[in-house]
DNA sequence: CTTGCCTCTGACGTCAACGTTAGGTTTTAG
DNA sequence: CTAAAACCTAACGTTGACGTCAGAGGCAAG
C-alpha cells in the first residue's frame, strides 16, 4: 500500500494547472499537501483528481470561498442542510447561466446568418 | 416621428443596468448617446435593445473590445470575412462553455446525491 | 428662489485568480 | 563536485467591468 507522492512540479503538469495556481489552492484551503523534511509540497496521487474538480467548480463559476465550503462534504460525503442548500443554489446558477448562454449563442447565430447572407439592400457594400 | 429621448437615469432602470456602467459602455464604444443642450446625455427608444444585447454578450464572456468589433456589424448588417470568423469562434466558445457548465452541473448533481441521501457508512455523523 | 434630485467629468478603489519577480534553498543530472 | 532545474516564501503587478467619491453645474416643484 505504497502512496505514491509526487511534487508540485509534477502535479502541475498532470493537470495542466500552473504551479502558482497550485499553490494559490492551497493558500485558499481547496489543497492540502504534505510536506517533505525540507520543506518542499508532497502529493499522492489522489490530488490530481481534487485539482480536476477545483477546476471544474471554478470552470462553473464558483469562487474560492464557495468551493471551501463544498469540499468538505465531498470528503466527508455527507452534507448539512445548510451545504446542501447551498450546493442546490449553485445549480440552479450554473442553469440558469446555460439559458442565458444558448440565449446569447442563438443570438450570435443570428448576427452571423443576418451579416453573411447576401443583402439585397446592401450588395454595394 | 417625433424621436422620444431619455436621459441616463431613465435608461438605467429601464434596463436595470447602473447609470455608470451606461458611460462605461459609451467610454468603450458601444453605446452612443447625443447630448443636451447642456451636456446631458439623450438616448432614443432604440438604445434600450442595444444596452439588451450588450448585457447578453457581456453575460457570454465577451470582452469589450470583442463586443466593439460585433456591433458595426450588426448595426451595417454585414459582416467582413475577418469578423465572421471571429463571431463563429465566440459561437464555439460559448458552446464550449455550455458544455463544461453541463458537466460541472452535473458533477455537482452526484456530490448533492452522494452527499444527502442517509449514508449506511456514515448514519452516526 | 431655493431645495433637492439628476447629471457631468475626472479619478481612485475593488475583487478574484492568478502572473511575475526577487532572493534564497534543495534536488538532480552529469 | 558542480551547475542546472525545481522548489520555497514574500510580495507586488495584472485585468475587466464597473463602484464610489469629489466637486460643480442643471432642472422641475413649491
Amino acid at each position: 500500500m505504497r502512496e505514491i507522492t509526487v511534487r508540485i512540479g509534477d502535479l502541475a503538469s498532470m493537470t495542466r494547472v500552473s504551479v502558482r495556481a497550485l499553490r494559490y489552492y492551497e493558500e485558499q484551503g481547496l489543497l492540502a499537501s504534505t510536506r517533505s523534511e525540507s520543506g518542499q509540497r508532497l502529493y499522492e496521487n489522489a490530488a490530481v483528481n481534487r485539482v480536476r474538480l477545483i477546476q471544474q467548480l471554478y470552470g462553473a463559476g464558483l469562487s474560492s470561498k464557495t468551493i471551501a465550503e463544498l469540499l468538505p462534504c465531498v470528503d466527508a460525503k455527507v452534507s448539512t442542510p445548510e451545504s446542501r442548500e447551498r450546493l442546490a443554489a449553485e445549480r440552479d446558477r450554473i442553469n440558469t447561466q446555460i439559458a442565458e448562454l444558448i440565449i446569447a449563442r442563438d443570438r450570435l447565430d443570428d448576427i452571423i446568418d443576418a451579416t453573411s447572407r447576401p443583402n439585397p439592400e446592401c450588395d454595394y457594400v
